[in-house]
DNA sequence: TGAAATGTTGGGGCG
DNA sequence: ACGCCCCAACATTTC
């Protein structure tokens, strides 16, 4: 009669808006709260470095949370439908609360579970990691959009998002011996070297520390995003993304904010534009499995990359020679976090420049960023390498010295990364190897030496790209 | 959520 | 003072 009833916290690590623990409070059972850290598959797609970093903070976080209404999160590693079989198993809870995931490895988890569980245990399913549904979005002939700006304007014909759910506050623990890992097992920790050591004085992971930085954007920034959000130089974004990933806080709780505290502006609506573009993302996801491992337009699996390990550690270690991109690919090192102007240029320079392939720079930036999200990362990559489902009608080609300009005039941004630079005048920081030798002198840089050379000629390199492309369109026309 | 190529304009140097 | 050329600076077109 009164089994308890299993909460299974996945990409919502966070205790408001969650309705699983609201309708667990209402039913008045009692309730096991648990986190499963599932390396059992044996996708890429594991969690990466940085990722593991910010889990270990914000388990912690949570679990400190609820032991201020003493409740207890119970920690398991191992495959998830077998961990919850053996937890029902153990305390005869004939219910497991959970978020959908929209993600081929969390929906096949999904699905292994309702087999599995073949209606003996009550399953129920919420859904908060998006504002809209991927399955309820579809144009006129019933099918997925594959262009942002349709499906943005589809979102906003929809019902806005519900308001976000009352936090529960009258929760009953299931107060009997139930194993738990404990979270420093789980070695989620860098060490030997501690490359995250510098990660606290930018982030604070958990449910506080989203909040604060929404608030912070709210009372802030946001009015003026669509005028600052390209500008890596000024704090001009919310810095939200890895918290949203975890779901410390849900996009609903986002949108509530910014419509209830946020003055009407240009602005908003570029950010909310935004918020959809996440959920874009994981709607190409969800309609398309191989999104992370494949180019969405066939003909780009023609496309004749030169994959070079030597060219790709330049790239990884902010060494290519063009400050802009050394610059982001150094800030990701050092915060686990890029600004998204810049992402757009180092994927840019990878992909075009080095012609390397996107999925070499998705991994890197699935294994450092702290906000690494399977969507996003592969819609971001595929957009850039040209290949993904909304690509433009022309062939991009990002110029990393105009880009520099554009959105780093005075090179301050350059100048944080880069320090060997930081000398430079705004004229030459963005093409260090074009200025004249007193003014490099004068400022103490030997090129080559302090800061290298261009590891390409973007002149040439451009021109290579189209040669490259060539073959992508020779494919298309040859009719597939 | 580009940028190169091409086109147009207008000011200044200069014969 | 005039016409001519040069070339920034800006606008439009094209991929």
């Amino acid at each position: 009669m009164n089994a308890p009833i299993l909460c299974w916290f996945r990409h919502d690590l966070r205790m408001a808006d969650q309705p699983m623990l609201a309708a667990a409070a209402k039913s008045g059972r009692p309730v096991i709260c648990v986190y499963i850290l599932d390396d059992s598959d044996s996708t890429q797609w594991k969690h990466g470095s940085a990722r593991r970093w910010w889990l270990h903070h914000s388990l912690s976080n949570l679990s400190i949370s609820m032991e201020k209404q003493k409740l207890r999160l119970i920690l398991r590693r191992g495959n998830s439908v077998n961990e919850l079989i053996r937890i029902i198993d153990e305390t005869k809870a004939n219910s497991i609360y959970f978020s959908r995931q929209y993600d081929p490895y969390g929906t096949s988890i999904e699905k292994n579970l309702t087999e599995r569980l073949n209606n003996t245990i009550k399953l129920k399913r919420f859904r908060n990691y998006l504002l809209f549904e991927p399955d309820q979005v579809l144009n006129g002939k019933n099918e997925p959009y594959k262009v942002f700006t349709p499906f943005y304007r589809a979102c906003l014909r929809q019902t806005t998002p519900h308001a976000p759910t009352p936090t529960a506050n009258n929760l009953k623990n299931w107060n009997h011996a139930l194993h738990s890992d404990s979270l420093m097992e789980w070695k989620l920790l860098p060490s030997n070297p501690d490359w995250a050591s510098n990660f606290h004085s930018y982030w604070t992971p958990g449910e506080a520390g989203a909040h604060q930085k929404l608030d912070q954007f709210i009372s802030g920034e946001i009015t003026k995003y669509d005028l600052l959000r390209n500008r890596p130089d000024v704090t001009g974004t919310s810095h939200l993304s890895p918290h949203l990933h975890f779901g410390e806080i849900s996009p609903r709780q986002i949108w509530h904010a910014i419509i209830n505290k946020a003055n009407p502006s240009a602005g908003v609506d570029a950010y909310i534009r935004q918020l959809v573009w996440r959920d874009f993302a994981n709607n190409l996801l969800f309609h398309w499995p191989q999104f992370p491992e494949e180019p969405f337009r066939k003909e780009y699996s023609s496309f004749p990359w030169k994959p070079n390990e030597k060219l790709f550690k330049k790239w990884q270690s902010g060494q290519t020679g063009y400050p802009i991109v050394d610059a982001g690919m150094r800030e990701l090192w050092s915060t686990g976090w890029m600004h998204n102007r810049v992402r757009m240029i180092v994927a840019s320079f990878l992909v075009k420049d080095l012609l390397i392939p996107w999925q070499q720079g998705e991994s890197w930036f699935w294994d450092t960023l702290l906000d690494a999200d399977l969507a996003n990362n592969a819609a971001s990559w595929q957009w850039v390498a040209g290949c993904g489902a909304d690509a433009s009608p022309y062939y991009r080609i990002f110029n990393p010295i105009l880009q520099g300009k554009k959105f780093d005039p005075l090179g301050d941004y350059v100048r944080q990364w880069v320090p060997e630079l930081k000398n430079l005048d705004a004229k030459h920081i963005h093409s260090p190897w074009l200025a004249p030798h007193h003014v490099l002198k004068s400022c103490g840089i030997r090129l080559n030496r302090d800061y290298p050379k261009p590891v390409v000629d973007h002149d040439i390199a451009r021109k290579r790209a189209l040669t490259a492309l060539e073959k992508v369109k020779a494919y298309k026309n040859s009719g597939k």
